[in-house]
RNA sequence: GGAUCUGUGGCUUAGCCAGGAUAUAGCGCCGGGCUUCUAACCCGGAUGCCGAGGGUUCGAAUCCCUCCAGGUCCGCCA
């Protein structure tokens, strides 16, 4: 609906200005869209912009009319709005189930986000990769690609290495009910407190290393029960956000069918390769400073390449390769991107996001300073079914439980998108805990509005009559957002879309307080009912885009 | 020291990559609105040298340069 009068302006003013620039612009408050094209041609036709824009909006006028475009100069600027039959038509596509999603592509994408090391539960830091991710995941979906979603399991690092050790030597018992991934984390604690105690269990830590990478029958499960058991802590917080993934991929895999032994085969032969006792690469052509290590001198790989091999493994089965990865990974990721193509290989296009620290400092799980994302879970969901019980008494506790869940699931993963990945923030409790305008349960509350509207209603008949200027701008905002999927998939930037459904929320709401929708008749009853219905609907799919519940009342 | 990201009212934040019309919104503050479709709401008001300085341009929050401040990285960790 958008591209097709965009289109339609774009090639108007192509045939009036000679010139395929068409300068088009968002109007703001002054329409739907503008040109500024007149300023441009003021130099070539030695005219003031404000008389060039003056001629240029006579000569589009019959043009654009007879496809119900308003044309209009003020001053240097040529103004499009869009007439009744794009309101219309974008009222009608948005009825329809599943509105939003656009052609099937056949192009193969494979995202991976998260990713976190298997020695702890998920902190606030990692989930803003998780929400990041999962978000543009559920947008190339909706975006038509077919798409795989992947966790990279780091399971045969140092810290696992340390962490299994913890398992075998502090006898550390599990308590109670204690969450297994928090559990891990406990005892990776203790051994690095153990380990700086007591510097000759690095060795014990580097004897372990070595044998897991020759494939130990003993290490292997050793390794495997510690890392399996925090990944199963992990995979449960993940599925209390609304975050999913296809498929969690072993680093250990690709060293034990020597997949990553034939890459570094094939580094070794490079230029570039520096092979004195340790294998390295020399990327200074490419403006790095230090080298990139990929084999220690005792012969063991570094993360680097099993990270190389398991790129090449996906550069195999996709064409879009996207990573979501933290600020902390920019330089590494660098180094990937650049080596890759050197073996003929797909390098990933890297979505970052900037650091998430405490007000007292950033997080580490060694240090066991974090706020786990489990217990802000719990904290958002024990305030928000406090918030549910002060308003609807009436519903029954199963219910409230239920709603309190979506809200507070909804609020954090919004709380997170709605900020630019480049800004590094600070948690902060109180604005975690607000349920109030530019949140989810803002969002979630004009839905819930729209659908008490429909369920009161009773049957009506489809119109299309609209007429009030709450009535337009809110059609106009819902005729959008197909091209903010779009947006979001081409730019990788989810956040746009997190703003779009507020912007849409705020536009309902307004709509809802001064338009009567059960109380007016006939056409008019009609009308905005459809339009209830239209907006409901595109507040759903944007809202499940963003992994968060579209509730029917809260 | 080098690399990189950020700096927009008291606080948080959009816009910046693809430069244009009075810079977006929220929190907080001041004032108003529930006998009316759910007030997790709506309306009005005050609050901005868009970090500083130069440059490019008819036009700069947006592009370029310098500087200042903060985050992150610079390991034979991941």
């Amino acid at each position: 609906m958008y591209y097709t009068v965009y289109n339609e302006i774009r090639e108007a003013l192509a045939v009036c200005t000679g010139s395929e620039e068409a300068d088009l612009t968002d109007a703001g408050e002054h329409a739907d869209l503008a040109s500024t094209v007149a300023f441009r041609l003021a130099k070539v036709r030695k005219m003031a912009p404000v008389r060039i824009a003056a001629e240029l909006a006579e000569e589009l006028r019959p043009i654009l009319e007879s496809r119900d475009v308003f044309v209009e100069a003020t001053g240097p600027y040529i103004n499009f709005r869009f007439g009744m039959s794009y309101v219309q038509g974008a009222v009608r596509a948005a009825l329809a189930p599943g509105f939003g999603a656009l052609p099937v592509k056949t192009e193969r994408v494979c995202i991976e986000h998260t990713s976190a090391n298997p020695n702890g539960p998920l902190h606030v830091g990692h989930i803003r990769n998780s929400i990041i991710g999962d978000s543009l995941a559920r947008a190339f979906r909706k975006a038509g690609y077919p798409l795989e979603v992947e966790y990279y399991i780091n399971d045969m690092g140092r810290q696992i290495a340390i962490v299994s050790w913890g398992f075998s030597h502090l006898g550390i018992d599990r308590r109670e009910n204690e969450k297994a991934d928090h559990y891990v984390a406990r005892v990776y604690i203790a051994a690095n407190r153990a380990l700086e105690a007591d510097p000759s269990i690095k060795e014990e830590i580097e004897r372990r290393m070595a044998l897991i990478e020759r494939g130990d029958p003993e290490m292997v499960i050793a390794f495997r029960k510690v890392v399996d058991l925090c990944v199963g802590g992990i995979r449960e917080t993940l599925a209390r956000l609304n975050v999913t993934h296809d498929r969690f991929v072993r680093e250990n895999d690709f060293v034990r069918n020597h997949h990553m032994q034939g890459v570094i085969g094939r580094l070794k032969l490079l230029p570039e390769a520096q092979n004195d006792g340790t294998l390295s690469l020399d990327l200074s052509a490419f403006g790095f400073e230090k080298e990139y290590v990929i084999r220690r001198s005792d012969g063991t790989s570094v993360y680097a390449a099993r990270d190389l091999a398991y790129h090449e493994w996906k550069a195999h089965n996709f064409d879009v390769v996207i990573d979501v990865l933290g600020a902390d990974h920019k330089l590494i990721g660098a180094q990937l991107q650049a080596t890759l193509p050197l073996l003929g290989v797909l390098p990933p296009e890297i979505v970052h996001f900037e650091f998430v620290s405490l007000p007292e400092g950033s997080m580490s799980t060694r240090a066991g300073t974090f706020v786990s994302a489990d217990e802000l879970i719990d904290e958002v969901t024990a305030r928000a079914f406090d918030e549910v019980t002060v308003r609807r008494p009436e519903l029954p506790e199963d219910e409230r439980r239920d709603i309190a869940r979506s809200v507070a699931v909804g609020a954090i993963r919004y709380d997170i998108i709605r900020v630019s990945p480049e800004k590094s923030t600070v948690f902060d409790w109180k604005e975690a805990l607000n349920f109030e305008r530019q949140s989810a349960p803002y969002i979630q509350y004009a839905h819930a509005r729209a659908s008490s509207i429909l369920e009161k209603a009773g049957g009506y008949e489809e119109a299309f009559s609209f007429a009030t200027d709450h009535e337009i701008r809110l059609a106009k905002q819902i005729a959008r957002f197909p091209r903010v999927i779009e947006l979001v998939v081409t730019e990788r930037r989810p956040h746009l879309l997190s703003i779009y459904a507020r912007e849409l929320a705020d536009l309902f709401n307004t709509f809802y307080r001064y338009d009567p929708v059960l109380k007016s008749e006939g056409e008019t009853r009609n009308s905005r009912l459809t339009l209830v219905r239209a907006a409901q609907n595109t507040l759903k799919e944007a809202l499940e885009t963003l992994g968060i519940d579209a509730l029917g009342s809260m």
